[in-house]
DNA sequence: CGCCCGACCTGAGAGC
DNA sequence: TGCTCTCAGGTCGGGC
């Protein structure tokens, strides 16, 4: 489910309502993710004050007193923040109010982890699919751990620019659409912006990727940055189910120039989109504009 | 090493 | 109503 773009608006979000917060209690209800929740997970966590709150690639990153959460939400999850469901009482009634706090999950069968907040409110992972991580790693610096250290730069900063990219392209006979994909090339982008970015490109997505020319991975670079950027500024892309912080959807469904628009006609040419499959990934694309 | 495919898991929606 | 089939925004590991 979410692409870079999701997870930097829920960063963006929560660093209005969690940041400085402090973590009173940990619910897990259902621990088998990608890898299972660690169970001591919750004594590692309780008394841990949220720091800082940052992104690599489509990792949320925690940063707490001793360390840092790393969460990522697989295909289908989500993280809310919340008011508790119960313990509506006085401030005095702090530490009673966190124990009851735990109750009433709103989704009993996928709000897998709950971390209640020393201002009564709490925040909720929820997965339907379990394809999301949620670990706790006793460093500053989570950019060490194997899952990031893998990653290619930032599709967002200077580091991810032409002659990069360029590098990068130059052996691989791949389509260009899953070399784009391939975390280890650039980091956060997935099968939504993948076709979007190429759409703005004018570059198909089949075209092996050693085959671009100069100028066309510079508008591979450039649309990448204008789509990305864009999709943050809404908020993010709800296509199905994808929810932000508050549990609302992101707004940049209706500015997609391709994805999901298959029969429809191309914003640009008024031609008819295409959808096909590559690498097992449905794949969006104007036959006219992308050559 | 790079590429391609299936596996992981569950829910929603279409079609019968 | 209920069954079956397909598809879904991601990642990993195995085979070639």
């Amino acid at each position: 489910m979410p692409e870079l773009p999701e997870v930097e608006s829920l960063r963006l979000t929560l660093s209005c309502t969690v940041l400085g917060k402090t973590i009173r209690a940990v619910e897990i209800r259902r621990s088998s993710l990608r890898e299972p929740i660690a169970c001591e997970l919750s004594t590692a966590l309780v008394g841990q004050q949220i720091k800082a709150l940052a992104r690599r690639g489509k990792y949320l990153l925690l940063r707490l007193d001793k360390g840092t959460l790393v969460i990522h939400l697989g295909m289908s999850g989500s993280l809310t923040h919340r008011v508790a469901a119960r313990g509506e009482n006085s401030l005095a009634c702090g530490e009673r109010r966190s124990e009851l706090a735990t109750a009433l999950p709103l989704d009993p069968k996928h709000d897998h982890l709950q971390l209640s907040l020393n201002d009564g409110t709490e925040l909720v992972y929820n997965d339907p699919r379990r394809f999301g991580l949620f670990k706790f790693v006793e460093v500053e610096d989570a950019n060490s751990l194997p899952e990031l250290k893998v990653l290619g730069p930032e599709p967002l900063t200077d580091e991810f620019n032409q002659a990069y990219l360029a590098a990068k392209l130059r052996r691989r006979k791949a389509a260009i659409k899953n070399v784009l994909m391939d975390q280890r090339v650039v980091a956060g982008l997935g099968n939504i912006y993948a076709s979007e970015i190429l759409f703005h490109a004018g570059v198909r997505p089949t075209r092996k990727a050693f085959s671009l020319t100069l100028r066309e991975i510079g508008r591979v670079v450039d649309g990448t940055k204008t789509v990305l950027a864009r999709a943050i500024d809404a908020g993010g892309t709800t296509f199905r189910n994808y929810l932000d912080s508050r549990g609302r959807p992101g707004r940049f469904a209706s500015s997609l120039s391709v994805y999901g628009r298959a029969g429809e006609s191309c914003p640009r040419c008024l031609g008819k989109i295409r959808c096909i499959v590559l690498g097992q990934r449905s794949t969006f694309y104007c036959p006219r504009c992308q050559k």
